[in-house]
DNA sequence: AGAGGTTTGTAACACTTTGTAAAATACCGT
DNA sequence: ACGGTATTTTACAAAGTGTTACAAACCTCT
């Protein structure tokens, strides 16, 4: 059973949702302020979130960022019209798609299946963990262990790490680890990820073979050992 | 760069397309008929594909079926107005994502990027060994072995073995190694591939006769030992 | 076969990128 | 404001890559 929460502060339109989402086989359940909607959104019960950007309190950017801190639950942003499409649906904010208002509730409940099928695949292990090798990482509690042993990591080793395990066998470009990690642009000169690899190698034991560096490009995990 | 492929019999559009997307920074090739699209989508030069439904000849859901045959590669529908149906249909039978016509290209630009990026997370894809003689390359843990015995390359002549493992026995020119393997144009009075595969011949036992020089035209790996 | 031109092999050097220690700065909770 | 931690900057060493130069190999034409 899918279970999706609504956040949203006009109730008439949570219940009318309520109402058709269930006929489509979801089970709904709904809040109507910015807050409760990030506390509820990550406590695990749920498989995918509609958010309204207009919220009273904490707007809906806000919910989102809150939640997209400590969890890759698809979410559906309701825009009014004229909002910053590429800034909703980009990695600063990462929504997985949003809707224009009014809409159609047919149309809500094809992307809803259309992004729960898309996370489904992704997470091919569905708990979110990610594992490469001895290397084990759970985006949402944030911690790393390494044959079974917890290791301690900054923020930035860790977002970093994170990029690189989800691309693990592939080359991560610097520019690709500036914008997403650190999220700024690489400059000339910049050498802050060399550094954190530099102690991301020193804290994970074997970790001068396990990440690789790609002169020119950038870095890559290692897949087999 | 990503090259994007737009099937569309509407000229105009497909012209407005190419120039708008440019601007954000994609490269743009379309076709106008399903057939040429399905052809075209899955020769491997594209990272995502615009898909109109209704086509001449084949219509745009045989061309997907005909693409998902074969290809994981992301799609974006183009729907004809109110046809839910359509559209739920188009996400069910596998595309990624769909736009109603009319549409602004600010919207397809921003789906586009969204897919890419969802799909460039999801390619974990599976670790391929490459194997010529005795020579073993695993490309996703950056290893090479040769007789079981593993041999320290640096990244850019592991790219240019990569290459040559790949199309072992046939001859790989100067002009694509520089392409693929260097990422920059062959340039008059231009000796570095020479220079690694120089180096390459050192280190791996035999190298003088594994890679062949074909005058003219590049180098080759022999198949036989 | 030999002359003359072109392409390739490789050593030596020049330049660029990366590794990392250490210092400087930013950040955060108290 | 203070102390501790995290991050960025700086500086220099080390490794990798590109350029130059010349010798060797090759091709073409006579």
């Amino acid at each position: 059973m899918s279970n999706i929460l609504i956040v949203d502060d006009d109730i008439e339109l949570c219940e009318m949702l309520d109402e058709y989402l269930r006929l489509e086989g979801f089970s709904v359940s709904a809040v109507h302020d910015g807050k409760s909607g990030a506390e509820q959104a990550v406590n695990g019960n749920y498989q995918a979130i509609v958010l309204d950007v207009m919220l009273p309190g904490q707007n809906g950017f806000d919910a989102l960022k809150q939640i997209r801190g400590s969890s890759l639950i698809p979410i559906i942003m309701l825009t009014a019209k004229g909002d910053d499409i590429d800034r909703i649906l980009g990695l600063e904010m990462g929504a997985d798609d949003y809707l224009p208002k009014p809409f159609n509730p047919r149309e809500l409940a094809a992307r809803l299946k259309a992004i729960m099928r898309r996370s489904e695949q992704n997470s091919g292990n569905a708990s979110s963990v990610l594992e490469v090798g001895k290397l084990v990482m759970k985006p949402s509690s944030r911690k790393v262990s390494w044959d079974g042993q917890d290791m301690s990591l900054t923020s930035t080793e860790f977002a970093i790490l994170e990029l690189l395990m989800r691309n693990a066998g592939a080359a991560v470009s610097k520019e690709s680890l500036y914008e997403k990690a650190l999220g700024r642009p690489l400059e000339q000169y910049d050498r802050s990820i060399d550094m954190h690899i530099s102690h991301l190698r020193r804290k994970i034991p074997g970790g001068e073979h396990l990440i690789q560096t790609i002169r020119g490009t950038g870095y890559q995990l290692t897949l087999e050992q």
